[in-house]
DNA sequence: CTGAAAGCGCTAACAG
DNA sequence: CTGTTAGCGCTTTCAG
């Protein structure tokens, strides 16, 4: 087993405490003191045991990030981000992922592993604002994502309307005219996607274009398989779409595919545009269109967010905070006549 | 701040270690007395505090994953794997990148986080055999992935050799003559890909075909965009391939796309095998033809090594496991004529 | 500037 | 079946 403090200081021939302040570079010690100390770890191998100071100190620097899926891009790449930003606090984090189930999230929101993470950042699918009353504890919540909540939480997401308004206005200006939108929830009541289909809608509207609901295709999950069988879905009840705004871009990937396979041409004959701009739309061979969320911001914001609650301001209002978006035109969009 | 042991005990009018044994489920306790016990932590909402269990026990129950980079959907697919399987011994995964940095990568099998991980998935890039000796505390490690050591610790990965036999035997199926490898390194010294180009030229010369060294091509890093720049670099030196294996699915989509990108068709003119088989690929506009290693087996392997020696079974001999894989074909690969 | 002692919350002997 | 007590390894008053 490892060494201790107290081997430490027996072999050094001085106390604990100042073994103590030497590991934690405690200002006022003689650089003799230091050195011979220093000795006395080195050659003992002592490193100091985490789990203890953690108990000492009530504090343990981890938090936690829970996502729905590692397997979609985005989340990955952000989880990447979120690990960066979280090591540059000092802070390692402790990953999950709920499948996008509600008792999945629901365990994650009431704080798995009480007293081990200091704080928690989750991006929530089905969680219902209910499950958020009465959290056990004390570590801080940060809510990412488009669903959004009447509860005393962080939340932190782009806009989410403005941003699907922006994509379908790309659209309609190359004259496009029957948009559809793919990864609707078939039951409304919980409607994970509802701020970009009204964003859909809205945008829609305004352009003097009808929304025809024949044009909105439900899905159970957001995956690529799930993009394309919407995709194939819409054409085989003969809704004669001309561009198609999915809720992400593995589902926006999927329906190329899927047009594809039917012989149809994109962007020519079907416009497609994507949502999360995940690295992998850059590369297929139709470049895909999409709304590019700042994950640099949103994992930084997320974890400044947790660590501001943690050190110094607890008691900060929780705010809805919207980092920033851009849309990146590639391939997949284009005018009518291509 | 939550209440303690203590505190429950004291509103229960009972001692610590009965509240001790309930919340422990501890088989010998009166129903009444669980029952009076199960009311004072009702009331006083009484978690109980791991950091102190562990601290006690010496256990932790967190097991960290290290990979190179979460943006490569391989290693993100991977990870998900990793925290199911650790989710079915209840251990949780805290989760790292290294970038593929040796220091980074260092660091991490050092044992980053002392006394509060338990044990170690690394899956390492550029570590040297060195690195490894000395590791101090006695965190039980795993190998991940091609690269080979001369250490005592379990290494699990499918065999590289003969998984790119497989895909350069396809390929010579064919027809194909002139084979590329993409993804080899400049300087020979680190050469984490060395496997998987030597399984490359074993099978050039038992099919009777040359392994012109004009076909291989260097890369830096193992993306999408080195996949592409590697492909670039070949045909530009006038290598004229007929097929590409790539190192990993990423490059090989890469490469798919610079080569449509200067009219060449794939599979017809070009032909492409990949590695890993991570989703993208099998829904991109060529679906790729890839080495499928069997991922679940992996994150199972991996986890349940790290278990059998954290309980019961520490002096197990540091073994070289090989799981699975397969050959998926797909669009990407076809005979000549097509 | 350094030492002694208490205690974070829990579990595991050991009694009873 | 339940209570008492010691101690995991560390930090932190409080003295000196």
């Amino acid at each position: 087993m490892g060494a201790s403090l107290k081997d430490v200081a027996q072999l050094a021939g001085v106390s604990v405490k100042t073994v103590s302040n030497v590991v934690n570079n405690y200002p006022h010690v003689t650089p003799a003191m230091r050195e011979r100390v220093q000795r006395a770890i080195d050659e003992l191998g002592y490193r100091p045991n985490l789990t203890a100071r953690h108990l000492r100190k009530g504090r343990t620097g981890i938090i936690a990030l829970a996502v729905p899926e590692l397997g979609n891009p985005y989340f990955a790449e952000l989880a990447g981000a979120v690990i960066d930003a979280a090591a540059r606090h000092d802070y390692t984090v402790l990953l999950d992922h709920t499948a996008g189930l509600r008792e999945k999230e629901v365990l994650v929101s009431q704080g798995f592993r009480a007293h081990v993470i200091d704080g928690l950042i989750l991006s929530p699918i089905e969680l219902e604002a209910d499950d958020l009353l009465g959290r056990p504890g004390d570590a801080p919540l940060v809510l990412l994502g488009e669903r959004e909540y009447d509860a005393p939480y962080d939340h932190i997401a782009i806009d989410n309307v403005a941003a699907a308004r922006t994509a379908i206005r790309h659209l309609a200006g190359f004259g496009r005219r029957r948009i559809a939108f793919l990864g609707a929830r078939r039951e409304m009541a919980r409607q994970p996607a509802h701020l970009r289909l009204r964003g859909w809608r809205e945008e829609l509207t305004a352009a003097g274009l009808p929304h025809d609901d024949s044009l909105v295709a439900a899905t159970d999950a957001y995956g690529r398989w799930d993009g394309a069988a919407a995709m194939n879905a819409l054409l085989d009840r003969g809704a004669e779409p001309d561009a198609v705004f999915a809720y992400n871009d593995l589902m926006a990937l999927g329906a190329i595919r899927a047009l594809v396979e039917r012989g149809l041409r994109v962007p020519q004959d079907v416009s497609v545009v994507g949502f999360d701009d995940v690295e992998e739309g850059r590369f297929s061979t139709v470049a895909l269109t999409t709304v590019s969320p700042d994950k640099q911001a949103i994992a930084r914001l997320a974890v400044e967010r947790v660590v501001a609650r943690l050190s110094g301001a607890p008691q900060l209002q929780p705010e809805r905070i919207h980092p920033g978006y851009t849309l990146v035109a590639r391939e997949s969009t284009a005018p009518r006549t291509g």
